[in-house]
DNA sequence: TAGATTGTTAATCGATTAACAATC
DNA sequence: TAGATTGTTAATCGATTAACAATC
């Protein structure tokens, strides 16, 4: 592939550079070598994708990439560099159609379809979990919850089950993410047995970082962490 | 100020350039004009304190830069490099002392204190905060709930008051931090009520962009979107 | 002293922002 | 067409890593 990539590139420099057609990264590379999307860029797919959806709601149909990006706190450029990631979803000189925008970044996202998930522990955090009514509507359905005694949490609406059935039931309900919530001392025999499994995500809520190999996606919520750094923000 | 501040300034290059002494940033720059931290900084910091913790528990008196950092996945220059901006706490040939380094810390975050702590919307998620003993251990105390019902979550051990006591509440017990766990639709007038009453630092659990203004620190933690997230990276 | 590890600069890497031709 | 906004490059900004003299 040598075609000229640009025009910095160019020896000779002009005041205003001659632009030559570029092809678009995210489709002149094949998938084998598809760029590393920073986790960033994804927090805030996530993000664009929540104001798209109240903005159907609202039944607005239009919003550019400023409007969005301001009403996050980000800057348009920011909004139009992540989205160019992945494709070209914008009409010049107009903006973005909202339902169209909001599909495919869904499509991206994967958020698309119904994800079964599954809880281990159930103290007073994965009751919370349990019983919180916010992921369903975003498509996770907490299938199933694992915890030594299984007579926890069974009013909650939700089965629970002996952690000898981890291995079985993962499988059995295609569980594709799972929320860990057990002590502390108990989370590298389970996440081990998670990974044999072969679960691909955790979310883990244990304050303890978890080996895995790479491929499974492990993301932290530490709220001691969260706690502790508000404090040093306070005292001045 | 006109001192030498650095081999790189010097115009004659040399293969070993001279040194000169430089003095510490921390130490030279007065209070007033005190460097930005970085976000990632004190989260960083908030880990190091941790692992510290630990292992004081475990009797160990000493540890390296490459050591601490390789139990958080972390580069020796990371830390060194974090812990910079706060001063010199380390021996050159030895390390850290690791009860030296844990006050240290702690000091820096604040976290060598209690701190009050006020906790609004007593629903799922709220009455799961309200009895995680988490929290406690840390030096975070949980001194009381707030809803619209104030007959929910009166069986955790913490008194859960009426909105109406809201303001009162946050002066008499000195509530610092407000972590928030209202119905969306509830946030922004509760967030003005917040500010209103010099509450410095929310920890947000509401999936909506709180309005502040500059000084009020907020930190969002959000559910639903670490679960987005993970569900892009499940799919390949 | 010899060996080890810090504190600190410079280099690298990556992410955000600005700028603007292309496009509708 | 004129006006607006995209997609994309280059510039800026910031954060991580490497390197090494200073130090114990």
């Amino acid at each position: 592939m040598n075609v000229f990539t640009g025009a910095a590139r160019c020896p000779f420099q002009r005041l205003h550079p001659i632009r030559f057609p570029v092809k678009n990264k995210a489709t002149s590379l094949n998938n084998q070598e598809a760029r590393k999307i920073p986790k960033a860029v994804i927090k805030r797919l996530s993000l664009y994708s929540r104001i798209l959806q109240n903005l159907a709601l609202n039944k607005i149909e239009k919003i550019s990439s400023s409007d969005l990006g301001a009403r996050l706190g980000f800057n348009s450029a920011q909004v139009r560099k992540d989205l160019a990631n992945f494709g070209q979803f914008g009409v010049p000189g107009f903006g973005y159609h909202v339902s169209d925008l909001r599909r495919e970044i869904r499509r991206i996202l994967g958020t698309d379809r119904h994800v079964a998930v599954g809880l281990v522990g159930v103290g007073n955090l994965g009751r919370a979990l349990l019983s919180y009514a916010g992921f369903a509507r975003q498509g996770f359905h907490i299938v199933a919850g694992f915890d030594v005694d299984p007579t926890r949490g069974q009013d909650l609406g939700v089965p629970v089950h002996p952690m000898d059935q981890l291995e079985d039931k993962i499988h059995d309900l295609n569980i594709e993410i799972v929320a860990l919530t057990v002590p502390a001392e108990a989370c590298p025999a389970v996440v081990e047995r998670l990974v044999a499994a072969g679960v691909p995500a955790i979310l883990n809520f244990v304050p303890c970082r978890l080996d895995v190999p790479t491929g499974v996606v492990v993301h932290y919520v530490d709220l001691a962490l969260e706690m502790e750094s508000l404090s040093y923000y306070i005292n001045k």
